[in-house]
DNA sequence: CAGCATCCATTATGATACTG
DNA sequence: CAGTATCATAATGGATGCTG
């Protein structure tokens, strides 16, 4: 998942490096569809989550400049997630890729995938 | 790495699935720019991917259905890949990415990333 | 509420040697 | 040439308990 920050040999190549994650694709999902999120709400989004990996994601993605993290200096304490501008033209680079999935979804449902060979 | 067909919660995460390994997206973009390779083409253009993680990539995309390889029962023997009409699909719906990949190495060179907070 | 620390299981990745 | 087998390590994923 740890974006390796090597050098890339294509374009490609750089933008899955930071997507790579279990979790990634749905916290980019969640935040594009409602804006900003809370800590727990992204949490019960993301069913099945642990509080580790929610963390380390988001950490990661907002070190990846992806998301922006505020936090509310109150008691209790809240803290809500963003996207920045580079998440949001990420997740529009990712159309195109979700459009393929759904479609691809849709043939699992129907008929076996790697059965191509047959 | 190995696609867990799972049940996704949305196109993304499904897409994501199947490119996400340390490899896969460096094998479609070969085999788009070449249209068909060789075992040995796609090692050496895959500098220092080790024949373990080569074979296990190319036969996880077979299973998907994103790669086609074909045995030609010579000797010395030669076994070619190359894209299915999914992974072609698939490439396409990759290119807004590599953009964003394209525009991200290049912000990378000029400015670290991670500091978007100074 | 938001999160960190710790321990543990599972996967992914990799180097090396060997085979038809 | 195109793999397979084996061994080893690193990375990732997850459960639990604790803190401000």
């Amino acid at each position: 998942m740890a974006s390796r920050k090597g050098p890339y040999i294509c374009g490609i190549d750089a933008a899955l490096d930071v997507v790579s994650g279990k979790w990634k694709g749905l916290v980019l999902w969640e935040l594009n569809a409602h804006g900003t999120r809370r800590y727990a709400e992204l949490r019960r989004a993301l069913h099945g989550v642990s509080e580790k990996m929610l963390t380390q994601h988001l950490r990661q993605m907002e070190q990846d400049g992806l998301i922006s993290r505020t936090v509310y200096p109150e008691v209790p304490p809240r803290v809500e997630y963003t996207l920045t501008e580079a998440g949001a033209a990420l997740n529009e680079a990712l159309q195109p890729l979700g459009e393929w999935g759904r479609g691809r979804i849709r043939r699992e449902a129907l008929d076996v995938v790697g059965d191509a060979a047959s």
